[in-house]
DNA sequence: GAACTAGGCTTTTTT
DNA sequence: AGCCTAGTTC
């Protein structure tokens, strides 16, 4: 590969001013295989970047020649980002994305060759476990012997591990089920045309270990192949970068290309999905790599900050060794708060944030509030809400997994593949329209007697049910035709209005919201198309997610390849099977030369939609302080973090406490937490805490214990110090829990640093809340009043509170004994009727 | 088929 | 407590 403007050696390119050595060394490094060690804030993305930047700019690959890896969506943005900021070349050509986006990609062009359907959709996780559960109700499998989840997480880890149904090993009966329903669930799969995240993985896999010439080819063209978060690769992955790499078959490496793999082992969180941190010492030894290159120079946080990360991960006894430093100053100290109450914790967190906001002048959305688990955001929360603190919480429903959007992505899924019994399944009867459980089990056996999809079984069946099924069938069938042609934008519009979703959530109370998520599909599959270039402009290529092409123009193979700075066009698609089609007038279309069908537009948006699950959160930009778990902060930096619920137990987790490896699992995460942090870190632990619906009262975290007392300072006595917290503690009941919790709450318990403007205002607010809190907390108890013989403490004009629907005033009784019944108010929740002898209903003084 | 209730479950999460 | 599923009743 030649023709770059004269490959100007290493030190005057401006691309690597102000590298610091280490860096300097890994973007310019030539020996092969490498292992970069790159600490947390190590300037790890820019290396990769510049890395990419610089092979190209000296000549030594064309931009066909790079792979680039990663986890997520946004890490793959991220780095395409970059670089098109970095060099002139485009971005298009390069492979850059997650390990699942490119197997995709992957898959799409050689759909003939690995058997799969060239329009073959995606399950998520939420389909996988319904098409599981499917399968075991198809199987008369009892549920209760063989959870549908287990199974699920069974047939993902052997996936995970490279493992067909046929290669794992069968000890006993059960474990004989469970590979046999493997193989029943694959074949499910195969006759629907769908596949599973594991997958995309592992068929890729296969393609390339099983078909050399595929194989050859994805060698000889990745020159450089880079993968990032290495320590997160699973099994799997790691075999299969071995096979892109230059492994021949089952032999040795050949080293046709050169790997640098970036990760750290101290930031390895995922092993409970897979995750194999020995892949790293797994890949010095099989990729023979020399000399690792480690990054610890941090340019994010003060020293106060690493300190406490290095002394905290110093207490792992498997690492493979990595300090990491600053020049920035000292810092302030870390600082330690115990509350008596999750709730007051949350009250002091809030007073925090505003102090740092109005006296300290940090920006809103450098703030980061991190916890272990989702279940602790709500006290957050509410407390932030009452504070009229703006927040954005990561985490929970993304776009694409919300209820109403999978129903529309089911039927849009159906136009494009009437097999998928999933989404067949799942919108049938939604909205409703008669199609009852005993139809669908009468249509489920009948498509299972002649092995067909749900689709077609539905012509054969007799009766009125029949006639229902055929209604449906019709209907997809029209709304398939009448889409023929049309833009994306208004295929979805269309199937919106037709299938009946859009007047079914018109017509109900809550659905404003459920209406206008789905009006944003309409927006979102218009973005889809303007941004990947489908339509507006028939000479577009088709690009994927990551805005790469999904394959090559036949017009750009005439292009000299070498030339610089246009893109690559190292023709796979043309070796493999895959060509551009273009149509006057129609959009652009992949067609796969062996069976020639194609991929629409539609087709590329389903794609996408499972891929990439999309943002969960509507108010992306705002300035808002940050919430959400540990897990969910990787990779993200804040002026000032917050750790909130260092219990034990809670932080690190019960579940992760039984064994050594979940404990420095847990510990790693202690770790990427403290690490987040650039100026401020503020920890906190609760006396109690309400969990599952009960108290706990759980120690401080052994994390906190294992901080360096130089770096630390506690604002509350320190556990064990005698002081005014001794009143809270175990044995106290609730009425001392709650006026403990008051007594937090005033301003003279505070005795850290000053902001005393911080605190105006905030001990109404609290007082308030913690009443409403206290009367949720303490009304029921069902107990107290249940079954029919004393049925009738309730009298009309009570006020009744109800687990669910909470207070009440009672308007009417009628009936008598068992059937006697209640006509209560809830307000917000309406009026309910309500049977006294099942309802738990408590009265209210 | 729809509405409602009882009962079980509950770490983290991306693709 | 809150969410989801299964079962019951109208």
């Amino acid at each position: 590969m030649t023709g770059f403007p004269a490959a100007r050696t290493n030190a005057d390119s401006p691309l690597l001013q102000g590298l610091n050595p280490e860096q300097r060394a890994a973007v310019t490094f030539t020996g092969g295989n490498v292992l970069v060690l790159a600490g947390a804030g190590s300037g790890k993305t820019r290396v990769l970047t510049t890395r990419i930047a610089w092979l190209l700019q000296t000549g030594q690959v064309s931009s066909g020649g790079i792979l680039a890896v990663t986890f997520t969506n946004k890490a793959a943005r991220e780095m395409v980002t970059r670089l098109a900021a970095m060099v002139p070349v485009s971005v298009r050509g390069m492979w850059i994305g997650t390990f699942h986006g490119l197997c995709n990609r992957m898959l799409r062009a050689h759909a003939a060759s690995v058997g799969l359907p060239r329009q073959f959709q995606i399950l998520d996780m939420q389909d996988q476990l319904s098409a599981l559960k499917r399968l075991l109700k198809a199987h008369n499998v009892d549920t209760e012997l063989v959870p549908p989840k287990k199974l699920q997480s069974f047939i993902n880890s052997c996936k995970e591990e490279g493992l067909r149904a046929g290669d794992v090993p069968v000890r006993d009966a059960e474990s004989r089920q469970r590979v046999e329903l493997y193989q029943l669930y694959e074949q499910q799969c195969m006759r629907e045309g769908v596949v599973d995240f594991g997958e995309l993985m592992l068929r890729s896999y296969e393609l390339l270990r099983d078909n050399a010439a595929v194989r050859q080819h994805y060698q000889q063209r990745f020159r450089h192949v880079l993968v990032d978060e290495f320590q997160d690769t699973n099994r799997l992955q790691y075999l299969w970068l071995r096979l892109i790499a230059g492994e021949a078959g089952n032999g040795r490496l050949q080293g046709t290309s050169s790997v640098m793999a970036v990760g750290d082992d101290d930031q390895s969180i995922y092993a409970f999905r897979g995750a194999r941190v020995g892949n790293m010492a797994d890949f010095v030894r099989e990729f023979g790599v020399a000399q690792p290159i480690k990054l610890e120079q941090n340019y994010r946080s003060y020293s106060h900050i690493l300190d406490a990360a290095n002394a905290l991960i110093a207490h792992n006894s498997q690492r493979l060794g990595k300090t990491l430093r600053t020049e920035q100053g000292a810092g302030e100290p870390l600082r330690i708060y115990e509350a008596p109450s999750d709730f007051a914790e949350a009250g002091w967190i809030v007073d925090e944030v505003r102090q740092l906001m109005q006296v300290d002048g940090f920006a809103r959305q450098e703030i980061a509030i991190l916890y272990r688990s989702n279940a602790q955001s709500r006290v957050l929360e509410s407390a932030l809400i009452s504070a009229k603190v703006p927040y954005r919480i990561y985490g929970g429903l993304r776009f694409f997994e919300r209820a109403e959007i999978k129903h529309a992505l089911a039927y849009l899924r159906l136009l494009e593949n009437p097999q998928d019994d999933t989404s067949f399944l799942r919108v049938v009867n939604f909205p409703a329209r008669g199609i009852g459980q005993r139809s669908i089990e009468t249509l489920q056996d009948e498509a299972g007697r002649g092995g067909q999809s749900l689709h077609a079984a539905s012509a054969s069946l007799a009766g009125r049910a029949g006639d229902k099924l055929r209604g449906f069938v019709d209907l997809l069938d029209a709304m398939r035709r009448e889409a023929q042609g049309k833009p994306l934008r208004e295929i979805v519009s269309l199937v919106l209005e037709e299938s009946g979703l859009l007047d079914h959530y018109r017509g109900e109370k809550d659905g404003v919201d459920r209406v206008e998520n789905l009006e944003e599909l309409v927006n979102a599959a218009e973005a889809f198309i303007a941004q990947e270039g489908y339509g507006a402009d028939a000479t577009a290529l088709p690009l994927d997610e990551h805005g790469v092409p999904l394959v090559q123009s036949p017009a750009s193979q005439g292009v000299d390849l070498d030339a610089p700075f246009i893109e690559e066009s190292a023709g796979d698609a043309a070796a493999l099977g895959a060509v551009l089609g273009e149509r006057p007038g129609e959009p652009a279309f992949l067609v796969d030369a062996e069976t020639g069908e194609t991929l629409s537009p539609l087709g590329a948006f389903l794609t996408h939609a499972s891929l990439e699950a999309g943002d969960n959160q509507a108010q992306a930009g705002q300035e808002a302080i940050q919430l959400m778990t540990v897990h969910a902060s990787k990779g993200l930096e804040f002026d000032a973090v917050f750790i909130a619920g260092l219990e034990e137990g809670l932080f690190p987790h019960y579940n992760s406490m039984s064994d050594r490896d979940g404990l420095e699992e847990e510990r790693r995460l202690m770790y990427v937490a403290i690490t987040r942090a650039r100026k401020r870190l503020y920890l906190s632990h609760a006396q109690e805490r309400m969990l599952n619906g009960q108290s706990q009262y759980n120690p401080p975290s052994r994390f906190l214990e294992e901080l360096p007392e130089e770096s630390v300072r506690w604002l509350t006595p320190r556990r064990g110090a005698k002081g005014a917290d001794g009143d809270a503690g175990l044995g106290a009941g609730p009425s001392s829990f709650w006026s403990s919790a008051d007594g937090s709450s005033s301003p003279g318990r505070r005795s850290g640093a000053g902001g005393s403007s911080s605190w105006q205002g905030h001990q109404p607010r609290q007082s308030a809340d913690e009443r409403a809190w206290r009367e949720a907390a303490s009304a029921p108890v069902p107990a107290r009043r249940q079954g029919a013989g004393d049925a009738h403490g309730i009298r009309a004009g009570q006020k009744v509170f109800h687990p669910k629907f909470g207070e009440g005033q009672v308007l009417a009784l009628e009936g008598a004994g068992d059937d006697a019944k209640a006509k209560v108010n809830f307000g917000r929740h309406g009026t309910k009727l309500l049977l006294l002898t099942v309802a738990k209903l408590t009265v209210v003084d």
